[in-house]
DNA sequence: CCCCCCCC
């Protein structure tokens, strides 16, 4: 087998021009001692020339040091700078190579190759394609960009709509009025402003076009330039590297920490760290001690800056889910400097994972997801295993896969979050957990949008106001907290019957919605012991004192207790439930006290507290058991616990409730 | 020069 060099290449990365991978085969290699440690100096060859200044970045020393790259094997060359060393010498840094061919399949020498030699006066290398000269120090900011505040005025939609129904009593009238409203309309900013987070992995930085990257226009010098006379090249995140200081790029800043302070055995200070973008990737720069000072107020989420001379040093992967080999680190010298005109620079990228694709994906992994917050928890605070304490906020995102996933804000996030009106939230950067199944925790790198303005954000708006409000929801996060999908084991009444529900050995429990149609309302009350454990039916004596049976005992006085018999209708069928004391006093909304009192002295009022709780609908947990009486077996059911329905959760019963009689 | 990503 036989590959084919690059011709022409050694010469056009000589002086600097843009050639897409070429591929070379490396003739010799050399090991330098320098004072930062080992380099590779490497002698490739394109067939025609060859050429000794190339250099490899010390981020590939793995290579020569696996004796993989060993002279005569074939590489293709897929990212390099060159530079020219203060003395004119050219200089061709690797900064990302592959071998295609090991030195034993190649088995020699392609070609004959002569040694590339030019003048080095003459040989300044060109500006690569992608590169265009611009001042060194633009102007300051004079005309300030378009603002992206965090105005959590923006963030909520208008009051009042979407969640009238929570925490309000039961609903009184016909449940068919009750409409599904529409929620949160796409009004609100992002909460972190909408320009965002950019996934260079679309790009191929080799194939980056001059293009896109179009020179820019600077506005005015307003006189602060140090250097008026001075030039430097915006260039691309990608090409960014150590081994190149006169650059200056223009991205827009994605992601602003707040100001932290550290203090170790090396020192202690304060810092803030942000992440940029450009059409290119990103990178992620850190500000220390003055330059917080300097640059904390000027640069903000969401706007887009010209930023050079800083540092660049070799990003631990430990710590950062960028997409770069390099971060950067702002000095005395550096400079950011406001740039009005954003065309070009992208402002969001995400990769949404539906939800229900999340059951698939490894834990641990970096995800992008969006959805509606159909419920919120409120803020609370923990105290972590370092006794830190911390404020949280777990949302429910759900999207048009029909599943839903807990999210978990952290600390300022959680605190300003408002999930009223059900808006869509888009979190780029979220990690995903196995906790309770499947869950998802916000990082500090994460990115929350509230009702992000970007067309997945709409759809997915469209999407809930239409149907997916009223879906059957299963979450991907499994809470051992009552309420949540998996326990409610929801039920019609048809079911009772059809399912047999409570013929097996243990009591059945299931959670069904339905109107109250009749209230056996006599009988509903007795009178029982007033001991405090004991609801045993006294017998009263008619001499003033009423006698437990059960505690031996008569007292001179008694408690009232309910069984209220009620029957409840859904539209399939309808049950005969028991109702014991604190189930039938929310449901008739007065105590049993109360309503013995009235049906001693106002017959009147104790029946209109019944007319009144009449064909009201409810959410009811009951238990369902087989009950053998006077030789009759029958399924008793008891209400354990009564609840008030929402609009939206009656919607969504019914549609699914409907929808299990349709089949 | 940081590097905390937490809790159930």
């Amino acid at each position: 087998m036989s590959v084919k060099l690059t011709q022409g290449a050694v010469e056009a990365l000589f002086k600097g021009s843009e050639v897409n991978d070429p591929v070379l085969q490396l003739l010799n290699i050399r090991k330098i001692t320098g004072d930062t440690g080992p380099r590779y100096r490497l002698i490739l060859s394109d067939g025609q020339h060859s050429l000794s200044s190339f250099l490899l970045a010390t981020q590939l020393n793995h290579l020569p040091e696996d004796n993989l790259l060993v002279p005569n094997c074939v590489c293709k060359v897929k990212r390099t700078i060159t530079n020219s060393l203060s003395d004119g010498r050219i200089v061709v840094i690797v900064l990302d190579m592959e071998i295609l061919q090991s030195a034993e399949e190649t088995g020699g020498k392609i070609g004959n190759p002569t040694l590339y030699t030019v003048d080095s006066k003459t040989s300044t290398p060109q500006k690569s394609a992608s590169s265009v000269s611009v001042p060194a120090s633009p102007p300051s900011a004079a005309v300030p960009g378009p603002s992206y505040r965090n105005s959590s005025a923006a963030l909520s939609p208008p009051r009042g709509s979407g969640r009238g129904f929570f925490g309000k009593s039961p609903m009184k009238t016909s449940p068919m009025k009750a409409s599904p409203m529409k929620a949160s309309p796409m009004t609100a900013s992002p909460m972190k402003a909408s320009p965002m987070k950019f996934s260079p992995t679309k790009f191929s930085p080799t194939k980056f076009s001059p293009t896109k990257f179009s020179p820019t226009k600077f506005s005015p010098m307003k006189g602060d330039s140090t250097s008026p006379g001075s030039s430097t090249t915006v260039i691309p995140i990608a090409h960014l590297n150590p081994y190149q200081s006169k650059w200056t790029i223009r991205a827009r800043v994605t992601n602003k920490s707040s100001i932290r302070t550290w203090s170790n055995s090396k020192g202690e200070g304060k810092l803030f760290s942000f992440e940029t973008v450009d059409e290119s990737g990103e990178i992620k720069i850190t500000a220390f001690n003055k330059e917080v000072d300097r640059f904390f107020s000027l640069v903000e989420q969401g706007k887009v800056y010209y930023i050079s001379k800083a540092t660049l040093k070799v990003a631990n992967k430990q710590y950062t889910t960028l997409k770069n080999d390099y971060e950067m680190t702002l000095h005395a010298h550096s400079s950011i400097v406001p740039c009005d005109d954003s065309q070009g620079v992208p402002t969001l990228h995400c990769d949404f994972v539906p939800i229900a694709e999340l059951e698939n994906r490894d834990s641990d992994t970096i995800i992008d997801v969006i959805g509606v917050c159909t419920t919120a928890d409120d803020v609370s605070r923990i105290t972590t295993k370092t006794s830190r304490e911390v404020s949280k906020r777990a949302l429910n995102l759900i999207d048009n896969s029909g599943k839903v996933v807990a999210v978990t804000l952290w600390g300022e996030e959680a605190e300003k979050f408002d999930g009223s009106g059900q808006p869509v939230v888009a979190v780029k950067g979220a990690r995903l957990s196995d906790f309770g199944g499947r869950s998802l925790s916000a990082l500090f790198s994460s990115t929350v949008m509230v009702n992000p303005d970007i067309p997945e954000a709409f759809r997915l708006r469209a999407w809930y106001d239409r149907e997916g409000y009223a879906l059957d929801s299963q979450s991907l996060t499994e809470t051992r907290s009552a309420g949540s999908g998996a326990n409610m084991n929801w039920k019609t009444l048809s079911d009772i019957k059809s399912e047999q529900m409570g013929h097996g050995e243990k009591a059945e429990y299931f959670t069904c919605l339905a109107t109250v149609v009749y209230f056996r309302k006599d009988n509903c009350l007795y009178q029982a012991c007033p001991s405090a454990d004991c609801n045993k039916k006294v017998t009263d004596q008619q001499n003033g004192l009423y006698r437990c049976e059960k505690c031996n005992r008569e007292f001179p006085n008694f408690k009232y207790r309910l069984i209220l018999n009620a029957n409840l209708a859904d539209f399939g069928d309808n049950q005969w439930v028991t109702c014991f004391q604190e189930t039938a006093e929310v449901l008739l909304g007065h105590s049993a006290e109360t309503l013995g009192q009235l049906r001693d002295t106002d017959e009147a009022a104790f029946d209109e507290v019944f007319q009144k709780a009449n064909f009201t609908t409810h959410i009811f947990k009951n238990r369902a058991k087989l009950e053998t009486y006077n030789d009759e077996c029958r399924v008793k059911v008891t209400v354990m616990e009564v609840q008030p329905v929402d609009h939206r959760e009656y919607s969504r019963r019914l549609l699914s409730n409907i929808r299990k009689l349709a089949r």
